[in-house]
DNA sequence: ACGCTTTTTGGAAACGTTTCTAAAAATCGG
DNA sequence: CCGATTTTTAGAAACGTTTCCAAAAAGCGT
C-alpha cells in the first residue's frame, strides 16, 4: 500500500494540545496513578483524538530494552521447530515480548552472524539451536554472549541455560522394543556426534544391545546429518545392500522423510518387509497411512519451558547459575513394526 | 547464561580512545570514503579492540527505521507458511532486513493488535495474511496502515500490494480432471467465503461442472474453515452419508490432514474406493505412501515475490499504485485418483 | 610561502521517549 | 484562612546514534 502521508503524532504533540508537559503525558501512559484524574481524562482524550501511539524506537532507546526475543533456528519449516516457536511465542507474548525469527539454514556463518548482530540492541534475549556444537565461530559468539539465552537441545560447556531432550533413554526403549520382538539387524540413521541428539541417540541404541548382551551392529549406525537427503541415501543403500536390516530407526523427523522416500521408491512394504520406528510425531507419522511407531516428546512443552527459563533470566534471576531442563520421551506403538521372522 | 557484566562500548568510548570526535567514528562506519585513510585505520583498530558494535536501538531511533519487517501469520507450523516465511526472509536478509514473526492463531483480535502495534516503530513494513477479510477490526487497521504492506492470498478493496494465487483455474482443472475420468459425485472441502482461497476454489469447482453442462452437486461443497478438524468432520460425514462421493477435493493442506484422518479411521482405500485430490504439495502428499494428486503452486516464489514487492515499496516506489501479483497453479497427477465405475 | 580550493574534522542538534529534581498546586488540620 | 504536608506538575537531562554546519587541515598551483 502507499505510505501514509503526514507524520505520526508524538508525545509532545499530545503535550502541546492538552496543555501539559511531555512528562505528564508519559506518566499518563506509564504511571497513571501519579496523575490527577482530571488531567488523566483530558490527556487521554487528546491521545485518542490524535491516535497517538508511543514510538517503539524511542522507547527501546530510552528504556534500554526492546521487549523482543530472538529465535534462531536452522529451518522453521521443520514443524517441530515451528511448534517450539509457537509455544515460546505464546508464552513470551503474555509477558509483552515480540519475537525476531532468524532462519539460518544451518549455516554456521549465518548462525554466528545472527548471534553477534542481534545482541547489540535488537533483542533482550535469545532462544536458539545451532547446527554444530563444535563450530568455533558459534562457540566464540556464545562465549561472548551479552544477553540471556537459552539453547534448544544443544550442549555446550558454557554456562548457558538449555532445554534438552533425554534422547538416550528414548532410543534405548525403541531399540529394546525391536530386540524384544525379534529384530537383530536394526539400523539407526540420525544426526552426527557434533550435536547432542546424535550422540545421545547412538548411546541409547548401543546400550540397548549391551544390556541384552548382544553384539551391536555398528555398521548399521549411520550418524551424520539431520536431513531428508541423508535419510534417503542411507536408507537406500542399507536396503540395497546384501544383508539388509529388518528394522530401521529414523532418528529425526527430517530423516524420516528421506527414509520414507527410499521405502516408497523401492516399494518396500511396512511392516511386513521392514519395521520402522521414528522420532517425533508429525502429521506424516500419524497418517502414513496407519500411524507409525514413534519415540515421542512434548514439543510445545519445550518451547514453553525455554520461554520460561528466559523470562526468569530477564526477570530477577539475572545471575543465577545456568540450568538445564531435561525433557523425557515416550514410545508410542503404531503399526509400523512387526515381529522379525526368526533366522 | 549469566548476563555479562560491564556495559558495551559506545561510539563515544571509541571516539575518546582514538582521539577523534563521535562524528568521525560514525562516518568511519557509515561513510568510510569521507574519512582520511590514516584516521580510518586508527579508528577501526580501536573499534576492533573494544569490540564496538553500534547500538541498534539508537540507530533505529535516529534513522527513523528499524530494518525490520513484520510477518503476521495465523500458524507458522503450517509448512506452507513456514516456507513462505523462509523465502521472504532470505530475500529480505540480502537487503539487510530482519523479520519479526507474529503467530496470531487466526484470532482477529491478535491480528488487529499485531498490525496496530508493530507499526509504531517496530517494523518498516509488513507481510501478512489475515483470517477473515471481512473482520471489521482488521479492516480498520488495514485502512489506517502507516507502513508499506503486502497481503498474502487475501483480497481487500484497499490499495494494498498483494500476492494472490490463482486458485479458481487450479480447482477448475482438478475438477475437470475428475469429471473426465468419470466422477460425478465430487465433494469439495475448503475455506469459507470470507477469504479469497475459499471463494476462488468454489468458483473454479462450480465452473468445471458448468463448462460441461453438468449439474454441480452443491450439497457436496463444504466451504467453511481451513482446519484439520473441519476436514475431518466433513469428510467423515460425507463418507458416512447415504450417497457418498466418489471423489473428494481437499482444498487446503490443513484440510487434507483431517480428510486423511477420516479416511484412515474408516479404512477407506485410496484410490479404489475414493479418489482424492488435494491442494499444495507437502511431505505428506509426496509420501502418503504413494504421491497424491495435487493442485500445486510455487510457495517459495510467493514468499520471494512478497519480499520483492515490499522492498520496492521501501525503496523508491513509496507511492506507486498498489499491485497484485497472480501466482498460477498446476495439476500434478499422483496415484490417488482412479476412474469412477460408471453409474 | 601564499592564497585558493578541496577534503577532513569537531561540535552540536536532533530523533522521541523516560525519569529525575525541584517547583507549584492541592489538600488538610486546626 | 494559614502553614505544613502531600500530591501533582513542569522542565531538563539522558539514552547512543546520525547528520548538519562551520571550522580546521590538507593539498595544490604558482
Amino acid at each position: 500500500m502507499a505510505r501514509k502521508t503526514g507524520k505520526a503524532a508524538t508525545i509532545s504533540d499530545v503535550a502541546m494540545k492538552s496543555g501539559v508537559s511531555v512528562g505528564t503525558v508519559s506518566r499518563t501512559l506509564n504511571a497513571p496513578d501519579t496523575v490527577r484524574p482530571a488531567t488523566l481524562r483530558r490527556v487521554r482524550a487528546i491521545i485518542d483524538e490524535l491516535g497517538f501511539q508511543p514510538d517503539a524506537r524511542a522507547q527501546n532507546m530510552r528504556r534500554r530494552r526492546t521487549a523482543t526475543v530472538g529465535f534462531i533456528v536452522d529451518d522453521i519449516s521443520n514443524p517441530l521447530h515451528a511448534i517450539t516457536f509457537k509455544a515460546a511465542e505464546a508464552e513470551l507474548r503474555e509477558h509483552g515480548y515480540w519475537l525476531h525469527l532468524v532462519n539460518t539454514e544451518g549455516k554456521a556463518r549465518q548462525e554466528a552472524d545472527a548471534i553477534e548482530r542481534l545482541q547489540h540492541g535488537r533483542v533482550d534475549g535469545l532462544i536458539m539451536t545451532i547446527n554444530n556444537e563444535k563450530d568455533v565461530q558459534c562457540r566464540d559468539r556464545l562465549a561472548a554472549l551479552r544477553v540471556p539465552s537459552v539453547l534448544l537441545d544443544r550442549e555446550i560447556e558454557l554456562a548457558i541455560d538449555a532445554v534438552l531432550t533425554d534422547h538416550a533413554p528414548g532410543l534405548f526403549q525403541a531399540t529394546d522394543y525391536l530386540l524384544e520382538i525379534g529384530h537383530r539387524r536394526i539400523a539407526l540413521i540420525t544426526a552426527g556426534p557434533e550435536i547432542r541428539p546424535g550422540r545421545e541417540r547412538v548411546k541409547g541404541f548401543v546400550e540397548a544391545f549391551g544390556r541384552r548382551k548382544l553384539a551391536c551392529p555398528h555398521e548399521l549406525i549411520r550418524s551424520q546429518r539431520l536431513s531428508p537427503d541423508f535419510g534417503f541415501h542411507e536408507a537406500s543403500s542399507l536396503m540395497q545392500g546384501p544383508d539388509r536390516p529388518t528394522a530401521i530407526i529414523a532418528g529425526g523427523n527430517r530423516i524420516l522423510v528421506g527414509v520414507l522416500k527410499a521405502i516408497q521408491q523401492q516399494r518396500i512394504v511396512i511392516p511386513d518387509e521392514l519395521s520402522l520406528v521414528t522420532c517425533d510425531s508429525t502429521d506424516l507419522t500419524r497418517l502414513y497411512p496407519g500411524p507409525l511407531t514413534v519415540v515421542d516428546r512434548d514439543i510445545e512443552d519445550i518451547g514453553r519451558t525455554a520461554a520460561q527459563l528466559l523470562l526468569e533470566r530477564l526477570g530477577d534471576r539475572h545471575n543465577a547459575p545456568a540450568r538445564r531442563i531435561l525433557v523425557s520421551t515416550r514410545l508410542i506403538l503404531g503399526g509400523s513394526c512387526a515381529p522379525s521372522p526368526p533366522g
